[in-house]
DNA sequence: AAGTGGTCTAGACCACGAC
DNA sequence: TCGTGGTCTAGACCACTTC
């Protein structure tokens, strides 16, 4: 039994190698379509296979009429995992629901969430825990649409995404998080029985719709030494 | 001047509004290549590259054999752009080289850059500067190898991974982050010039070579009140 | 006019899964 | 055996860039 790998990637990491050798630097003309298939002797369509997957990864573009260039590369870019309720170096095995409440927003909410100071938000807050310990102080704010689900049990171990599972499709649903760090104020400390200096790792999460209306606002205190975000290239 | 977008893109337009509406569902089979050749009148090759690009996308995947399926949607996933120079709220506009040296690492530093303790590094120690006022405090760990530029011009102003840049195809280069809070202990406090309760932002930064291999670790303390970092969806 | 990439066709053969 | 997706070919026409 022998594996024989497609020739399209045979020809992906062959460019590879001239790109991250430096024999192709960025802004460097790839060889035209046409050089390439009488180099590899392949027809144009696989060419092309090969190319689209470069330009994927983010080695390649192209110019209509012109030609397929090496892009400069982006330095950058991360890949983060965040689910309020897991993160690398813990998990939340525990929830307590503290309120749910149907509130009027104050300014800064109203503005977040796009909307005016009179509309209902469905605000919720809740303690994270593991092994018993508090990890975690949450809290959401959902715009109010008829049916949405404020059933204590539906709420109370979702995840923020999930909240919204009855009124979104997931795959239409944009988000976006801030991440930044602050002192505890003294409900906080409370809640999460902190007496002495600590610091929190504080993740806002924003929910939009496809049409970018804002759907809700979350935001998760947790204390700093019980979380860890970590994030990866490619 | 009529705008025609290609047939392959209102494929993947049609069929993404199906999984969206939830007339496909995840887990659900799409139609075969074959039953959407007809379907939409086109050449098998033309329903592959909608496929492809719907695949690429996430929306589904496909089984030899099988069949192509709807993709369970990933909520979890955000792409975050991060580079210690510069974030959401605030860029540095001056740098300070407080120190480069040879040392030898500690227990801690040799396990980090899985080196054995008698290995040199190079240490950097930098503070970055917004409008005058220290807003970061930076401590850089390189492996040293032979051609490294230890010319203090050439560090100043770099961000981690342009420091690697004489050794190492950026395109090659995988990198890491790790993202947590901690209050400032006092040389921190020193050199940022905190009297108050103020929490760190700090984001450690791992390079490797492409077989793995670390290449340097960086660790940045922002000031909490000076840093946000954004991560959105797709 | 010549060269480039973008789109699309109508086939072909293969490996794999289900029956 | 039949249906499925994976690979590949040898063309075609188009729009765009360059000269």
């Amino acid at each position: 039994m022998i594996m024989v790998s497609p020739v399209y990637l045979s020809i992906v990491e062959d460019i590879k190698t001239r790109i991250n050798s430096g024999g192709l630097k960025p802004g460097d003309a790839v060889p035209s379509e046409k050089a390439l298939c009488e180099e590899y002797g392949v027809s144009r369509m696989t060419v092309r296979k090969s190319l689209t997957i470069l330009a994927n990864e983010g080695y390649i573009y192209s110019i209509p009429g012109k030609g397929n260039f090496v892009q400069e590369p982006v330095l950058n870019k991360y890949t983060i995992f965040y689910d309020e309720m897991n993160n690398s170096i813990n998990s939340v095995d525990q929830t307590k629901l503290l309120e749910v409440n149907i509130i009027m927003p104050d300014e800064k909410l109203a503005n977040d969430l796009q909307i005016t100071k009179n509309k209902n938000v469905i605000m919720i807050r809740r303690l994270f825990y593991t092994d018993g310990v508090p990890v975690a102080y949450d809290v959401k704010y959902l715009l109010y649409q008829k049916g949405m689900p404020i059933v204590e049990k539906e709420i109370e171990h979702a995840t923020f995404p999930e909240m919204l599972s009855t009124k979104v499709s997931h795959f239409a649903l944009k988000k976006e998080l801030i991440i930044h760090a602050v002192i505890p104020d003294e409900q906080i400390k409370r809640h999460l029985n902190i007496y002495n200096e600590l610091a929190l790792l504080v993740v806002e999460q924003k929910l939009y719709s496809s049409d970018n209306k804002p759907m809700g606002l979350g935001i998760t205190y947790f204390r700093g030494d019980y979380i860890k975000l970590q994030g990866i290239s490619q």
